[in-house]
DNA sequence: TACCCGTGGGG
DNA sequence: TCCCCAAGGGT
């Protein structure tokens, strides 16, 4: 693109994003770098509505990096419970303690420095540059792959080093320099808000956009076509014992390893062995749970001789559960199944 | 590179 | 019900 197109398109996108744009996010209210990374890390692969009751009670529980960096595990994953990717709340940890020992409290300000943080990959560092220090800092994201694919009709698989590296390449081409006129912090938000809001992965608004005179998408009549969808897998099917203890109101659970699923949650004992290898067994109950690669079937039993062997296991009074992360499914079954004690 | 990592909204 | 996919990062 030459130089004065890419200044049309930044200003046909701040324009329209000057009245259709989102200006009331709680995270665009007083950003500092601290609130913009929990708010990027947070919105990754979750949608902004999801995200909102979470930033705000965390904003709340820990007000600042110190707090954060500072607060025990339990009580963080306590306050991720039910947003998924739990290694995003122990890298966010994990950042607060980087930032706060190694970096003197004081966040990185430039592109390098921030993806020295854990969990700040190349994505999120262009954010925090942007809403943070309104400075350079190209962001592609879901929306902006959206975006930029149909503008350029750009086909091929988005995980591809090609595409990738196309996107990328506009990205940098398209945001405008630091010391330029236009906010960073105003183009970045009118980025996303365009991918979020009008350049929709379903039945876009072509009609209304600013944009569509050199969409390249539209013009060849590919909007519904691009970007290119991924091939489809069949998700695998897995299963899973989980072993059910309740006495006197309280519960036996287990901090579950860092590394795998659910990591870091406190979940009931699991075991991998065929049920019938497995003596003296009374059935609670079964539920079902499909994750974004592959399907949990679970049964939930009870199994006397095998909650001595859990050293690691803990019993916690039911109404005290809210105050550690449990997986969804296994919180939503312990409810279920508890429930009568509270009428 | 491709897989792992959660959950929920919306068509 | 099924499917896509959401302000991605780590390995």
């Amino acid at each position: 693109m030459s130089a004065t197109d890419i200044l049309g398109f930044q200003h046909r996108l701040l324009s329209w994003a000057e009245t259709q744009g989102r200006h009331d996010l709680p995270w665009q209210l007083n950003p500092t770098p601290y609130s913009v990374l929990v708010s990027e890390i947070m919105l990754q692969q979750t949608q902004v509505a999801t995200v909102i009751p979470y930033f705000e009670r965390w904003m709340t529980s820990f007000p600042t990096i110190d707090a954060l960096a500072a607060a025990e595990e339990d009580h963080i994953m306590a306050h991720w419970q039910g947003l998924g990717y739990y290694s995003r709340a122990r890298n966010l940890h994990k950042a607060a303690r980087y930032v706060v020992e190694q970096c003197d409290g004081e966040f990185p300000s430039d592109l390098k420095g921030l993806e020295c943080i854990p969990g700040v990959g190349r994505y999120t560092a262009g954010a925090v540059m942007s809403f943070a220090f309104d400075r350079y800092g190209p962001i592609v994201d879901g929306n902006v792959k959206r975006l930029f694919c149909r503008l350029f009709a750009i086909e091929g698989q988005l995980a591809s080093s090609t595409v990738s590296k196309r996107l990328w390449s506009l990205a940098e081409q398209l945001t405008p320099a630091t010391d330029q006129p236009l906010s960073n912090r105003r183009f970045a938000q009118s980025l996303l808000d365009m991918g979020a809001t009008l350049c929709k992965p379903k039945s876009p608004d072509c009609t209304i956009c600013p944009l569509a005179n050199q969409c390249q998408a539209l013009a060849s009549n590919r909007v519904s076509e691009l970007p290119t969808p991924k091939p489809k897998k069949t998700l695998p099917v897995k299963t899973a014992i989980f072993d059910w203890h309740l006495v006197d109101q309280e519960i036996f659970l287990v901090k579950r390893p860092a590394d795998g699923i659910w990591g870091g949650l406190w979940c009931l004992p699991e075991y991998q062995q065929p049920l019938d290898q497995v003596a003296e067994t009374k059935a609670i109950g079964r539920f079902r749970h499909t994750f974004s690669h592959y399907k949990l079937a679970a049964e939930v039993i009870n199994m006397a001789q095998h909650r001595s062997e859990h050293q690691s296991g803990k019993w916690f009074a039911l109404d005290t559960l809210a105050t550690i992360g449990l997986p969804k499914p296994i919180k939503s079954f312990i409810e279920k199944h508890t429930a009568k004690a509270a009428d």
